[in-house]
DNA sequence: ATATTCATGTAACAAGTTACATGATTAG
DNA sequence: CTAATCATGTAACTTGTTACATGAATAT
């Protein structure tokens, strides 16, 4: 039911495809909310069943025509009184953890191969961040735009993803030295199991 | 897919029955992984079908009998092999980041209402994390007790949802900041919005 | 030559949510 | 007396995922 807000609220920043959407929806709003780009399409199609969003078909000579989607006035009293509504609680799944959960069952080094393989897709995605931030900012100070900006949400949403994804750069470091310092004493003959 | 290996990975604690997982996947393990007790049941049935966890009646005389679950082989090597194998991304879906991101479309004091209730929820779930901590660690440092113990992977899968939770607090506490900034400079007369 | 980007879509399937139902027990 | 806890389940529905298909343009 909320995809279709979260369609909305990517809206806000414009007239946006199907397309441009899918991308959208793997960076900036991927914080918070992900999605297929299948799953987009049919939310597209349904919102300007609905009149909450309007499409308008862009004729385009050496590319496929794009249907580019707006916020209707309908859209945004939509998404404003969602926007007042108390929020759900968030879900996540992360199948990383449910992997650590049971590591005890299983090799510390495969474990350690997955954490640096997560390790590097989060560091890809906070330097996405970081320019994404940087072209918000456009030379002013974090000070300076939160005040004098329009719009703060977006802003803000990320921030919240960069700090996601800094701790778990920290928690996978910090795993990583857990499962080292056991398997080390592991392998130790003094340290061994029976003591 | 994978609702499957985190009830498999809860049930390394032992034996449990359907609502004892309910509770579970509602504390320890919803830093991670989040389900209804409705696809719980429908969970345990198929794995036990499948023989991943055998199923066990527990006559009661005051309360309704109950089947209580817990590993076989197969399904702790079900469980390995997952393990083993790249988790896909973190998905993760918050309906209040949704109603951030859309923020600048309402009025601050209502938003400033939702992120105090968030707060609270994140304050009850960060001391049922402490609680389960300290029972966790039994009097143990931290730091004996992560080389000492047989089964580490509950307790870093904890240390990440509390980290979560933290800055989660860190986060909401500043965007009430932002937020009450912002509203107040576009109520002084002298710094409206058309300067 | 080959892979990636642009741009959309259908169909089948798997996973997750919501509403409803039962029924005794114990704590406030 | 009321609410919460224990303990399970069915059925209907909504979301989300995967596989497949098309087809030109550009970048390597």
């Amino acid at each position: 039911m909320s995809l279709k807000y979260a369609v909305l609220a990517a809206l806000l920043n414009g007239e946006a495809s199907g397309y441009d959407l899918a991308k959208v929806f793997d960076v900036s709003v991927a914080n918070f909310w992900s999605s297929t780009p299948q799953q987009l399409y049919r939310e597209l199609d349904r919102l300007a069943t609905d009149g909450l969003v309007q499409a308008r078909v862009v004729q385009q000579e050496r590319r496929p025509n794009k249907r580019m989607f707006s916020l209707t006035g309908t859209g945004r009293d939509a998404l404003r009184g969602f926007t007042l509504t108390p929020p759900r609680p968030t879900t996540i799944r992360d199948e990383l953890m449910v992997k650590i959960q049971a590591v005890d069952e299983v090799d510390p080094d495969a474990m350690r191969a997955l954490l640096e393989e997560r390790l590097e897709r989060i560091r890809d995605k906070l330097a996405r961040y970081e320019r994404l931030r940087d072209h918000m900012l456009d030379g002013s100070t974090e000070d300076e735009y939160l005040v004098e900006t329009d719009q703060v949400g977006p802003y803000l949403t990320l921030m919240r993803g960069r700090s996601f994804e800094e701790e778990n750069v920290r928690w996978c470091e910090r795993t990583i030295e857990v499962l080292a310092a056991r398997a080390d004493r592991a392998a130790r003959p003094g340290g061994a199991e029976g003591d």
